[in-house]
DNA sequence: CTTGACTCTGGAATGCATTCAAGGGTTGAT
DNA sequence: ATCAACCCTTGAATGCATTCCAGAGTCAAG
């Protein structure tokens, strides 16, 4: 150990548990820039600050609400290099808000149609006689245009 | 040309165009086992019937849905097979509603928790002189818990 | 001094539909 | 014969967060 400043250090393991991720995620996290450097031990093993800990749980919510880890990352080194990205952070949300709309629309859409499609399969499957083709894929209509910009994983999409 | 029966027949080109993808998207259908393997020119070009549009229609369609590709080949080759895979196609499609309506609810939860977010913001954004850290990211709280199953381009994933 | 639990690295795999790339034939019209 | 416009194949890339791998060093306790 080479740390002694007062507060307590968490090694990439221990850091990665208090979190809930994985130590992977962690170096992950590292290599994007989306966590800062560690210093390290003698030994070359990454030495964070209890505040790393922090900084983290960020991460996690904000990829909940959308954001990309290559976004968090530089608005994070925006804000380390003593900036105030609030802006910018605020009008990404905003898109992620947008997206999450849009795709909740779409979803809607789909269910609406799924719904129907089931209502009708099961009039189909009904008056066949069992081991009888009752086409089914081949009754889909085409009713569910292409979504401009089809869902995922709550829009974690770069949207700039 | 050495096919002489009487109806039209299509080259990967003219599929893919009548249908709205890309040839690439055809030679991957084949792969993947969701079109039947074509018959070809003497020249190794690939040969489909007329009906092959309407296959490749359906597998849009159902890719919509939120039917795998591995999925609809699955179906595909027991119904070319002679089989009735309706009981299955059922069942899948049921399963993807059921997964629409996690994704929708989730995505709700998500978007009262942005919404909220973004109020809270603009009072801190409004509260900080111009170039003062509002601190956005830092001030998110652990409101949306992970969602068993994230969400997914319409729920396409494997259920089974 | 060995064992088990930890850490390091760089790169590759995952899932999934689609697209792209390189290197090379075929066809029909000019 | 030459050109544009097709088509072929195999394999790899895309996006994105995460996980896994192999080979290797570190550390405290027994």
């Amino acid at each position: 150990m080479v740390q002694s400043s007062g507060s307590k250090t968490l090694r990439s393991g221990a850091l990665a548990k208090s979190a809930g991720v994985s130590s992977d995620t962690i170096r992950h996290y590292e290599r994007i820039g989306v966590l800062p450097r560690a210093s390290r031990t003698d030994s070359g093993y990454r030495v964070y600050p209890a505040s790393a800990l922090e900084r983290v749980l960020v991460v996690q919510r904000a990829l909940r609400i959308g954001f990309t880890l290559a976004e968090l990352s530089e608005v994070l080194k925006a804000r380390d290099a003593g900036g105030a990205p609030c802006r910018r952070v605020y009008q990404l949300a905003q898109d992620k808000l947008k997206g999450i709309e849009a795709d909740i629309e779409a979803l809607k859409r789909t269910r609406r149609y799924v719904k129907k499609v089931l209502c009708d399969w099961e009039q189909r499957i009904e008056s066949a006689s069992s081991g009888e083709k009752s086409h089914l894929l081949y009754s889909l209509t085409d009713v569910v245009r292409k979504a401009g910009t089809p869902p995922n994983q709550f829009r974690r999409k770069k949207l700039t």
